[in-house]
DNA sequence: GGTTTTACCCTAGCGGCATTAGGAAGCTGA
DNA sequence: TCAGCTTCCTAATGCCGCTAGGGTAAAACC
């Protein structure tokens, strides 16, 4: 009897490219042992669950889409950065479907807790819009507005919201013209003066 | 032996409360049997099968979400319509969290073919970007931005992206703020000489 | 090199879910 | 009243997640 000579990591990459291929619900235990031409319980050894399995695929996808985008930005700033950012996060959300959706999952937060690539991704964006003369509260601000409209964008391109056609390119690249114009005049505010905005989430 | 007197509204309607109540995944047709005290097998005489009920959950969903807007939006313009239209929108997606997600769905183009409620909430949100002077095919391209920020805020907020605080308030009518800024001045283009970008879809 | 230990993978089995086939009991209209 | 339709049932199939417990390959130790 020859052993399959799995491990966790092996198995992640598996899903993660599964995901990818098939979608994110379609990464079934069973599944993925076909695909290894193993049982489903032997799997249990390497995996505590199906949703161990599945944040694992985020935190892998989280990781590679961190690196991508910071390798684009390195050296940039203003609108260079942004569209820079911008494509290299809708790219990586087409080309690696399953991995971002395993990204939009509910997390506890001590699941991500020591995630480096979360807290690398928050300061890429801040950088980002320092380079805008932005500055907290307005940093926060931004900044979940653009992780919404990029969301919000991928996610209705890649549910066939609007057709696939050319034109999509043109509206996403006019839409970050817009993001651009809206970072240039951002409305600021002042914080307040007793304390308690610091404590905002990214 | 007593009827339950079922139909595929009444089944549809106890679906979408109980998608708001414990999350859409967890609408399942045996869960919704044990709610009627009814056997599995007896909702396959009102409902296909488990994705037909998902998509009359949506369809269920995207009428009331439009109906709402409507009537926030009815009579205002400019600034007032897009805060009008930005507050249903979220309002409606936080109190019915099962209902928009499951608009958020993938759909066979004949599935919501014939959809007044799409139709209508596309015009909506046309009428108001035209109160901002915007005409093809900035419509189109100000319309997905739109889109994709309002969706893509409210996942973030559902899917617990930041903290449940009072700042998620604040945050979000200062992004009503500056996207009303985007509108104001957004960066006009030209259609091409040639024809095919009006046959975008919205 | 032989032995012990570990860790991998297996068989077996449980309960939950979606779905279908076919039958019985209620309701409706002639 | 009785035929016919609808609603609900029982029964069964197959897929899935997951656990318990056992055997063996491979690594670790002497």
């Amino acid at each position: 009897m020859v052993r399959a000579g799995l491990s966790a990591a092996k198995v992640t990459e598996a899903a993660a490219e599964m995901a990818d291929e098939v979608g994110l619900d379609q990464v079934t235990i069973s599944a993925l042992a076909r695909r290894f031409g193993v049982k489903d319980a032997s799997l249990y050894s390497h995996v505590k669950n199906l949703r161990e399995l599945r944040v694992r695929i985020a935190l892998l996808g989280g990781a590679e889409m961190t690196e991508r985008i910071a390798a684009e930005v390195a050296g940039r700033a203003g609108k260079d950065a942004l569209v820079a950012f911008a494509n290299a996060y809708r790219r990586f959300a087409l080309e690696h479907p399953g991995r971002y959706a395993a990204t939009q999952m509910q997390f506890d937060p001590e699941e991500v807790a020591d995630s480096v690539a979360l807290r690398r991704s928050v300061e890429l964006t801040y950088g980002m819009l320092r380079a805008y003369g932005l500055s907290e509260p307005d940093l926060t601000d931004a900044g979940r507005l653009l992780r919404a409209a990029f969301h919000g964008y991928i996610h209705l391109e890649l549910s066939g919201g609007f057709a696939h056609s050319r034109q999509v390119e043109d509206s996403w690249s006019r839409s970050l013209d817009a993001l651009h114009v809206l970072l240039e005049n951002w409305p600021s505010h002042q914080p307040p003066e007793a304390g308690g905005r610091d404590e905002r989430m990214p």
